[in-house]
RNA sequence: GGCCCCAUCGACUAGUGGUUAGGUCACCACCCUUUCAAGGUGGUUGCACGGGUUCGAAUCCCGUUGGGGCUACCA
């Protein structure tokens, strides 16, 4: 029975290499008919933040990836939330202690910096030392004096001499020699386990069969082995997932762009586009495929295939696969994305869309836009008068005492005409043109440009239909008022 | 400084000893066309380097270089 989890720690958002964490687990668990375990990682008291844990769930939800065990879904391997498991870590510190595989230390952060700093200038693997004499009580320091010792942590007594090797999925296998390995801290002075005490017991008290992460957790692999050992506990399944980069090839971060599964959200990405785009960076199927549901990825997903080199997140094929779930979405989701796109950008306008006048927006820009937000961004003369036409269209398409007339006819025209609808649109438009002697050019880039102050959109004739008279009317006269 | 990981087009990748090194995004050109998109067609660009092993290496081994991660009483 496959058990996975994916672990964050609550730091207020979800990134999206954790998304990409999460995926794998989720596909994994899904594919293997296994369990999928969300747990919070909240052992650091100086970083807590107020409703982390409730952006992380809503994010994940968005996101479609659902955990079957975690927070408020207790599956009978609870509590899931660490800070509430504090004596499970304490007490398994003490057996440690016992048997001799941990130890009390008493140093000031002080004291361990500059032993780091020797360390580095000896050109000597940092790790503590163990040379401070009151390091070597084994017995509980309250039996001692408090006084005299003060603060204290435990620590991993990690045995010398000895090769710690592993076979990880993605990785195959990875040594190390148990010398360079630092004698962990296990429990912190402040009785709160570090990372490596909580992960390997927690993974080994709920029954992870399979630990998917990122690789920066490669380095600290050893140590939980120790500690497995240490427990007399088997490991489970090791996979490392390459790491999620900037355009630079550095970790990717916040400061050189967008990070968070909220951001892109926000931005209007579909998250059938952000999870298909996200499972292809660092993992391939054999075949040639590109587009995926998540079903479709659980079916085709293997941990064996991810790739070990690092993935460049490059928006240009999120954006590209953005669109192409756009245009799948029906149109009524689509009008209630929408809606709350204006409502974000505060349109207060009189003009109030009705469903089918939004409908006929997301018709006429479908094919135009990458992003949701995109249907407000691109096409805002679909909800307010243009206020103020492109320079560079005026100055190639807006003639001196020519344009202004022909306009004038166009719209004496249209305000005429019995039939607005696309078809006579054009068939007025052209004959306007001809009993004028100009080309058909000479109105429709001039016209688009009056309607909308842009030389780019929909096809002019649908657009003039989509507006309306009334508002038709009223922006070729204006043009003409401020164009001359 | 120490340890570990990694290395195919600009990006994501396919490739597991014999391929004209394939696909997708991006880019360029052309077609379509009232504009912009979309769509169609075509195209430029890649096995980091040096040694081996082999009849034969992108593929296996070693080294170099380069990149990244870790090196906290953070996760």
């Amino acid at each position: 029975m496959v058990r996975v989890r994916f672990a964050p720690s609550p730091t207020g958002y979800l990134h999206v290499g954790g998304l990409r964490t999460a995926l794998y687990n989720y596909l994994f668990a899904k594919q293997q008919g296994g369990t999928f375990v969300l747990r919070i990682e909240d052992t650091d008291r100086t970083r807590l933040v107020e409703g982390a844990v409730e952006n992380l769930i809503d994010a994940l939800n968005w996101a479609g990836v659902s955990f079957d065990e975690g927070p408020g879904k207790d599956g009978g391997y609870g509590p899931y939330i660490q800070s509430e498991r504090l004596e499970i870590y304490q007490r398994h510190a003490q057996q440690l202690l016992d048997q001799g595989d941990a130890y009390y230390a008493f140093d000031t952060a002080d004291e361990l910096t500059k032993m780091r700093r020797r360390q580095e200038a000896d050109k000597l693997p940092t790790k503590y030392d163990r040379l401070a004499m009151r390091n070597q009580f084994t017995m509980s320091p309250d039996a001692v004096s408090a006084a005299l010792l003060g603060d204290y942590v435990v620590r991993l007594k990690v045995p010398a001499g000895e090769e710690v090797a592993f076979d990880d999925l993605v990785r195959d296998r990875v040594s190390f020699q148990s010398d360079v390995i630092d004698d962990q801290v296990l429990l912190k002075s402040d009785g709160y386990p570090t990372y490596h005490l909580a992960n390997v017991v927690d993974d080994h008290l709920m029954a992870i069969t399979h630990v998917i992460r990122g690789e920066e957790w490669l380095p600290s692999v050893p140590k939980h082995l120790l500690l497995y050992r240490a427990f007399g506990w088997t490991a489970p399944v090791m996979a490392h997932l390459p790491l999620l980069l900037n355009p630079d090839r550095s970790k990717l971060s916040k400061r050189q762009g967008d990070v968070s599964v909220e951001d892109y959200r926000a931005k209007g990405y579909l998250p059938e586009a952000l999870d298909n785009f996200v499972a292809l960076l660092g993992w391939h199927p054999s075949d040639e495929r590109e587009l995926f549901t998540l079903a479709e990825l659980a079916d085709a997903f293997q941990l064996n295939r991810v790739s070990k080199a690092g993935a460049v997140f490059d928006i240009a094929k999120l954006d590209w696969l953005n669109t192409q779930y756009l245009r799948l979405l029906p149109a009524a989701d689509l009008r209630a994305k929408l809606e709350s796109v204006l409502d974000a950008a505060n349109f207060t306008g009189a003009e109030r869309h009705d469903a089918a006048y939004l409908d006929l927006v997301i018709e006429l820009m479908r094919e135009r836009v990458r992003k949701v937000e995109e249907f407000y961004s691109f096409s805002h003369y679909f909800f307010r008068d243009p206020t103020g036409y492109d320079p560079t269209g005026v100055e190639k398409r807006w003639k001196p005492d020519e344009t202004g007339n022909l306009i004038v006819a166009l719209r004496d025209r249209l305000a005429d005409l019995p039939d607005f609808e696309p078809t006579a649109i054009e068939t007025a438009l052209r004959h306007t043109a001809e009993a004028n002697g100009v080309g058909a050019g000479a109105l429709i880039h001039p016209a688009r440009l009056a309607l909308s102050g842009e030389t780019q959109g929909p096809g002019l004739f649908e657009l003039i239909a989509a507006l309306g008279r009334d508002r038709v009317v009223r922006r070729l006269a204006r043009a003409v008022e401020t164009l001359g």
